[in-house]
RNA sequence: GCCCCCAUCGUCUAGCGGCCUAGGACACCGCCCUUUCAAGGCGGCGGCACGGGUUCGAAUCCCGUUGGGGGCACCA
């Protein structure tokens, strides 16, 4: 049996996307599997739009979600722009068997003679045996041509509906469907695993395997992602860069585990589930036909389920990123058991613990507004004299301001508004008796003095 | 306009002719727990797009309709 070659093609033209990224997914999980290979193709061919830090940012995210050279199953990354000489030899040769021809024809003319923008082009220049211009593909004229899809299973393209396609520019530069599918030869690319939005093109590349002497690959065409909207995710509308969940502190297994169950189930009832029990799980032809869409909303509670799943001194570390560097890192280890459990991103951490390093809690007027109701005054001012004394442990500090909450006929639930808000600023967070605790005595009374001060 | 694909709760899915009174998850709504908020537990709401066939029997197979989506560059 032949190594299992699949291959990601991504052009560096902007920020990787969460599409993109479960195609790449789904391909590696092929390779795993099959103990073959994942090629990475970096498709940098377009110079207008390219940029090099896009193709470090495709490598980065790559590795992010556990794609990188540290795996014997990962090769490249290659250029295409490299090989650029062998895309020339390839027209060439197309031009030289009589299977392409020169074309000089522009837009204009095409729909002049044709009378219609929606006709493809009209084979004008098919046999006048021209020396220069655009090198077009000639098209078989009748007849299908049949795609075996690995999720779909046959489909016929009418060839009358396929024009002779573009294959090299007049300058002699290859075009993507060229350069693609000669890069998949060269690569020995035995599937070909890709968006949907590359099945129409598949027809025409078949043809090109052909024309160039080898047999097509097996072709899988994944359903594209979509918006709210259902449509397309796209980069200019949509949240899709996967660097920027990063940023948000998406969990990379949180990530795989959501995207792997974009379009396919592991087929039981489970769906938190580490790539590795999924890896062997896999199959394209489980994969769902209908485009998917990208529920972040479900994402979050992934995300939140694998948090708390860490062990807490490796929830500590990855909080690392989120906090201030100036906040002492004792001090948060002491409260990072009670947020874990409430934090669905990362970056949800700072909100939780940050009245324990800033000089004054932060200044939030609505639910200063809705904790300091009359009467505020004379729970702080009561809670503030048992401070004093008050034998410094959670449950003392919470039996002192049932104390206080009983004297003025309120439950402990009530009673804890204001105070909660003079010392953390907020009206929701971290147990309010752990984080006094924490707080410490000095800095508690602080707080609640100048709430009363404020009143 | 032309070509192609698709169709199970709001969303992601299980289902691949009888195990379906259609299962799970997210979201949503109750209740419990509770110092707030989470987490957790329990329960609820909610779907096979429609119409024809095939079959003893259809969410599952076929056809049509409708509805979605993708593609039609000297971009990738």
């Amino acid at each position: 049996m032949t190594e299992v070659r699949v291959r990601f093609a991504p052009s560096p033209t902007g920020m990787f996307h969460v599409g993109g990224a479960r195609s790449a997914l789904f391909n590696w999980a092929l390779a795993e599997q099959s103990g073959g290979r994942f090629v990475l193709r970096i498709e940098d061919t377009d110079a207008a739009r390219n940029r090099p830090e896009w193709t470090e940012g495709i490598i980065s995210a790559l590795a992010w979600i556990g794609i990188s050279g540290e795996s014997p199953f990962f090769e490249g990354p290659y250029f295409q722009s490299a090989y650029e000489p062998q895309h020339r030899e390839a027209a060439a040769r197309l031009r030289k068997d009589g299977r392409a021809y020169h074309c000089t024809c522009t837009r204009e003319d095409v729909q002049a003679r044709t009378g219609s923008e929606h006709q493809g082009y009209d084979g004008h220049c098919r046999d006048l045996g021209r020396t220069e211009g655009a090198l077009r593909f000639r098209t078989p004229d009748d007849g299908v041509t049949v795609v075996e899809d690995e999720l779909r299973g046959t489909v016929e393209f009418p060839n009358e509906a396929m024009e002779d396609f573009v294959i090299a520019r007049g300058d002699g530069s290859p075009l993507f469907v060229l350069a693609n599918v000669v890069d998949d030869v060269e690569m020995r690319i035995t599937h070909v695993v890709r968006g949907e939005e590359h099945f129409s093109n598949t027809p025409k590349q078949q043809l090109l395997w052909r024309a160039l002497g080898h047999t097509p690959p097996r072709w899988a065409h994944l359903p594209v992602i979509v918006n709210e909207k259902r449509q397309k995710l796209s980069k200019r509308r949509d949240k899709v860069a996967l660097e920027s969940y990063r940023e948000e502190g998406y969990l990379a297994e949180a990530m795989v585990n959501y995207l792997m169950l974009l379009g396919w189930g592991p087929g039981d009832d489970r769906e938190i589930m580490p790539w590795a029990e999924m890896v062997p799980l896999f199959a394209l032809r489980n994969v769902n036909l209908s485009p998917a869409f990208f529920d972040e909303k479900k994402l979050r509670a992934f995300n939140g389920e694998y948090i708390r799943a860490l062990p807490l001194d490796v929830f500590i570390q990855r909080c690392g990123a989120w906090l201030d560097p100036a906040w002492d890192r004792d001090t948060f280890a002491e409260v990072a058991e009670l947020a874990q459990t409430r934090v669905a991103v990362l970056s949800e951490i700072t909100a939780n613990v940050d009245f324990l390093f800033l000089a004054e809690p932060v200044h939030d007027q609505p639910s200063w507004d809705k904790a300091m109701k009359p009467g505020a005054a004379d729970i702080l001012r009561g809670y503030a004299s048992r401070l004093e004394t008050v034998s410094w442990a959670p449950e003392s500090l919470k039996t002192a301001l049932e104390e206080v909450g009983a004297e003025h006929g309120l439950k402990l639930g009530k009673a804890q508004a204001p105070v909660r808000v003079a010392v953390t600023g907020r009206t929701v967070g971290l147990p309010l008796f752990e984080s006094i605790e924490v707080l410490g005595r000095e800095r508690t009374l602080d707080r609640v003095h100048a709430a009363l001060g404020k009143l």
